[in-house]
DNA sequence: GGGGAATTCTAGCGGGTGTTAGAATTTTCG
DNA sequence: CGAAAATTCTAACACCCGCTAGAATTCCCC
């Protein structure tokens, strides 16, 4: 209990402590006294990362400069290497919130469902989640996505793991759904679930909450997905 | 006929010509004379633009150095100002090829179709030809699309017209399905024509050609989009 | 309120950036 | 061949980058 960082900020997901992410020795003298980190500059650390997710969603990691990221968390850039050791383990971390959320908020709203739902149902529900979260619940989940394949290589590989474990729990989803019998037997799994990725991230770029509801969004989303966009061919439309 | 360079390298797109690009007087001292630049250099211009199409792909517009491109070209970096004005000029040129290349072969291929052939089935055609310039034609479409985020805005707001261009191609083929009924009728045409781009482009992240072929995966694409993951509701699977 | 730890700032280092001027070289063609 | 034009290179400028040391300040708590 000597380390004066919790690393992990979302307190929503029961982290194994990667101990890579918190060995950083406070600058000047040591703590050495048995209590963390005041709370206080907690809230400092808060507000770099909260500034560095939203610039790096924006201007992308090179062209994110440790200058940009000080102004908007309102000190100077010399400052940020109190709380980060470098701008490569700041980002890191926000990549590394952004997938736990969006993980944690599938994982939540999966849970809620009762137990007789169907798996497409559930399928459905993990879309909506995902989504959500991605559009609403702040700029680390986009960002995560956003700026992943802008990431230096060894920054990459340590935070491949979670998101490889997320893939693992749409693979499972679907896998589950086609067990089920409820899809389609010729479709290619991991293309839709890769495809799915791909629909549902790019969302972020012009996805405008201005026109229509979150809540529409998401649904016909999720539709479209399942359904494609064609006539169902057998019966006539519903609209006779 | 007292412009020295080309402006549009693609020599399979007919160019309305945008004199923005084309302005860039020869450094040292006025070419006078009536012929245009020997096609000697216009390689080195090319090889250039080439690097740079590959560079900005895959390091992003500002993880790019000029020096990278120049090393990749095969010359010095201040070089490359002999040929281009500027770095977003560069950049903006890559983008312009990237998506005049892809609209092309769109185009093309939709041309190549019988003129009988349903609006559903055109739809099919256009993602098989859009993933096949995507992933197999080359560096420009690929980086036309992963990096179009990072640009400038100014670069953006150049490159939009041609961008919305090709959007509308796709918007009006949509409606075409739809308007013979071919759609189901409450599907969002708009979100679905973004979902599809999402869907597309990010397959440039993860594409691997070395699993099997094209052509089976831009099928699969094409058929995962049009009906969607599910298994066809009212009939039974035609496995029996 | 005062003392010591925690936090932030200032100033700067070393290096790499896009860009440019002008010299050096290559190409073109009479 | 030789001269003029076209192309490339060299060298540098001005600037900004990530990052660090140490001084200055603020915070916390007895």
């Amino acid at each position: 209990m000597s380390e004066e960082h919790p690393t992990t900020t979302n307190p929503s997901s029961p982290d194994p402590e990667p101990p890579d992410l918190a060995a950083r020795p406070a600058r000047g003298s040591r703590p050495g006294n048995g209590a963390d980190a005041g709370p206080k500059s907690e809230r400092t650390r808060q507000r770099i990362l909260d500034a560095a997710a939203r610039t790096f969603r924006d201007k992308g990691f090179a062209g994110t400069t440790l200058n940009d990221i000080a102004v908007a968390a309102r000190l100077r850039a010399g400052s940020i290497y109190y709380h980060f050791d470098s701008k490569e383990r700041l980002l890191e971390e926000v990549l590394d919130i952004g997938i736990a959320r969006v993980s944690a908020a599938v994982k939540r709203a999966l849970e809620a469902l009762p137990p007789e739902t169907s798996p497409s149902d559930r399928i459905r529900t993990g879309i909506e989640a995902h989504l959500r979260s991605l559009l609403y619940l702040g700029e680390y989940t986009s960002a995560s996505f956003r700026i992943f394949g802008q990431a230096p290589p060894d920054v990459r590989t340590r935070i491949l793991s979670r998101r490889r474990a997320y893939a693992d729990d749409w693979r499972r989803m679907l896998q589950e759904a086609r067990a089920a019998g409820e899809l389609h037997p010729e479709r290619d799994l991991a293309l839709a679930r890769m495809f799915l990725f791909g629909a549902l991230n790019w969302s972020v770029e012009w996805y405008d909450p201005e026109k229509g509801s979150l809540d529409d969004f998401v649904r016909e989303a999720a539709e479209t997905f399942l359904h494609g966009i064609l006539a169902p061919p057998n019966e006539a439309p519903p609209v006779a």
